[in-house]
DNA sequence: GCCAGATTAAATGTCAGACATTAAAATGCC
DNA sequence: GGCATTTTAATGTCTGACATTTAATCTGGC
C-alpha cells in the first residue's frame, strides 16, 4: 500500500484516501480482511488514533465494516443497493435544501427522470407494482389524511412506478429524485379538490401502465408536472400576497 | 443536542448519528459553528478521541468541515454540487463493480437517463455545449486514440448533452450514471470501424441537439444504445469463443 | 473419544493526559 | 496609528493503558 508524502491535509484524510484508492482500484477487493490498526499504524508511521479516524471516514461510506474479537478487523464491504439509496437520499435532500434549488428546477429533473423509466416500467410492471400503486391512490382518496400522509404516499405511488421499470440501477438512481423532493412537496398544502386531481392523474398513469401504454404514461406524467407545479406556484403567489396585505396593514 | 441511549452500536457512531440528524433537520444550519470537541465530549460524556472519530465521519461526508485556530472549530458545511459528483460516482462506480451489475442493465439506465435530459437540452443547450460536443467528436474521429482516451471522450461529450438540459439537479443525477460506465465501457475494445460508426452517431446527436429536435435526438440516442450493446455483446461472444477455443486446445 | 465449560488471545472500542501546530485576537512598543 | 509580539483557543497527533468482544484453544469429566 502506498504511502503519503508531506501535505497540507490531516493525516487521516491522506490515509483513508490511500485505502480507498486501493479499494476502488480493486486491488482490496470483497470481504478482504485490511490488516489491523495497530498494522497500518506501523505501516503508515502514525499512532492509532490517527489510524482509527481514518478507517471511521471509511466505514461512514460505507466502503469497510468493523468486526469486534479475535477473528474481528476491518473488511472491505459490499456496497448494497440499499445502503446506497439511504446515502443518496440524504445527499440530494441537502444539496436541495443548502442549494436554493428552486421548486421548478427539483421538480423538472424528478418528472424528466421518471419519464425516462416510463417506456420500460409500462413493459415490465408486475401485477405487484400496480396493486401497490391501485392501493396507494385509494389511500390517497381517503379523507382526514394529513398532508404529511399524502406526500409519503405519492413518494410510495412513484417508488413504485420507478421499480416497475425494473433496472435496479435505475431505481437506485431514481432514490434521490423522488424522495429528496418530499420536504419541498410538503410545503404544498392539499386542498380537497388538488387532491381529487392528482388521485385522477394517478389513476391515469395506473391504467396507462396497466395497458402497457408508454406513450400515454408519458403524457400523463407530464400532466402532473403541471398541475404540481401549478400548485406549487399557487402557494407561493398566496403567500407572497399573504404577505403584502400584512405588510399594508402594519404600515 | 440529544443524547444516546445505551445501543450495540459505536459511541462515535451514535454521536455522528445525533449530530447529522441536527443538520439535516434543520436545526444546525450552513456555517454554523459546532461545539468545541472539548465541550461535546463534555455533552455527550464521552472522551475526545471518541468525539473526533464522530467528527471524522461527518467530515467523510461532507456535511461539515474544520478549521484549526484561535477561532477554528467544526462548522456545518454547505454542501456543493462539485462534492456530491464525486459521492455519487464513487458510490455508483462501486455499485456496478461489486454487484455484478450486467453491462445491458447499466447500459439501459444510462440512456433511459439521457433520453430524459434530451427534450430539455434540445431546448437549452448553449453554443458552448454544441462547440464541446463538435470538439470532442473531432478527438473521436483521430487515429491512435487509445481505447481509453476514446471512452473518456465519450463521456465529456455525454455530459455536455446532459448539461446542455441546464438543470442542475439532472446533471448531478446522472454523473454517477454516465461515469460509472466508463470503467464497462473501457473493457470494449473500438475497431476503426466502430470508432467510425460511434463518431456518426455522435454527430447525428450534435446535429439534432443544433436544430433544436428533441424526437431526433432521442432517436438518435436509442440507436447508439443499441449499437454500444451489439458492439459489448460481440466482445462477450468473441471472449466465450476463445475461451472455448482454448479448453478444447488444452483438453 | 467426545463434549461442555473455562481460559486465552487478538482484535476493536474507549479513555486520560500530554504535546504540537495553527491562526486569530489581544497586547505592547515606537 | 501601525507594526511586531505574545497570548489564547482550537484542532491535530502521540503514548499508553484498560475494557470489551469474540473465536479459538485448552481442560476436565464422562
Amino acid at each position: 500500500m502506498k504511502i503519503d508524502p508531506d501535505s497540507t491535509k490531516d493525516l487521516s484524510a491522506q490515509i483513508a484516501e490511500a485505502i480507498r484508492a486501493e479499494i476502488v482500484g480493486g486491488q482490496l477487493i470483497v470481504d478482504q480482511r485490511l490488516p489491523s490498526e495497530a498494522e497500518l499504524a506501523d505501516h503508515f508511521e502514525v499512532s492509532r488514533p490517527t489510524v482509527r479516524e481514518a478507517l471511521k471516514r471509511l466505514a461512514a461510506q460505507s466502503l469497510i465494516r468493523t468486526q469486534r474479537g479475535a477473528t474481528g478487523g476491518a473488511f472491505v464491504n459490499r456496497l448494497r443497493f440499499e445502503d446506497a439509496y439511504d446515502q443518496q437520499v440524504t445527499t440530494a435532500s441537502l444539496l436541495l435544501s443548502m442549494n436554493a434549488v428552486s421548486f421548478d428546477v427539483a421538480c423538472e429533473a424528478r418528472y424528466a427522470l421518471e419519464r425516462a423509466c416510463a417506456p420500460l416500467s409500462a413493459i415490465r410492471r408486475t401485477p405487484d407494482h400496480l396493486a401497490t400503486m391501485r392501493a396507494e391512490i385509494h389511500r390517497q382518496g381517503q379523507p382526514g389524511l394529513t398532508d404529511e400522509a399524502f406526500c409519503a404516499s405519492d413518494v410510495t405511488f412513484h417508488r413504485a412506478l420507478v421499480d416497475g421499470a425494473g433496472n435496479k440501477v435505475l431505481s437506485y438512481q431514481l432514490a434521490g429524485a423522488v424522495e429528496a423532493m418530499q420536504p419541498l412537496m410538503n410545503m404544498i398544502t392539499f386542498t380537497a379538490r388538488s387532491r381529487e386531481a392528482i388521485v385522477d392523474l394517478h389513476t391515469d398513469i395506473a391504467d396507462a401502465l396497466e395497458a402497457q401504454d408508454a406513450a400515454k404514461t408519458d403524457a400523463s406524467l407530464t400532466k402532473l408536472e403541471a398541475y404540481t407545479r401549478e400548485l406549487a406556484h399557487s402557494v407561493v403567489t398566496a403567500r407572497a400576497a399573504a404577505a403584502k396585505a400584512k405588510e399594508h396593514k402594519t404600515a
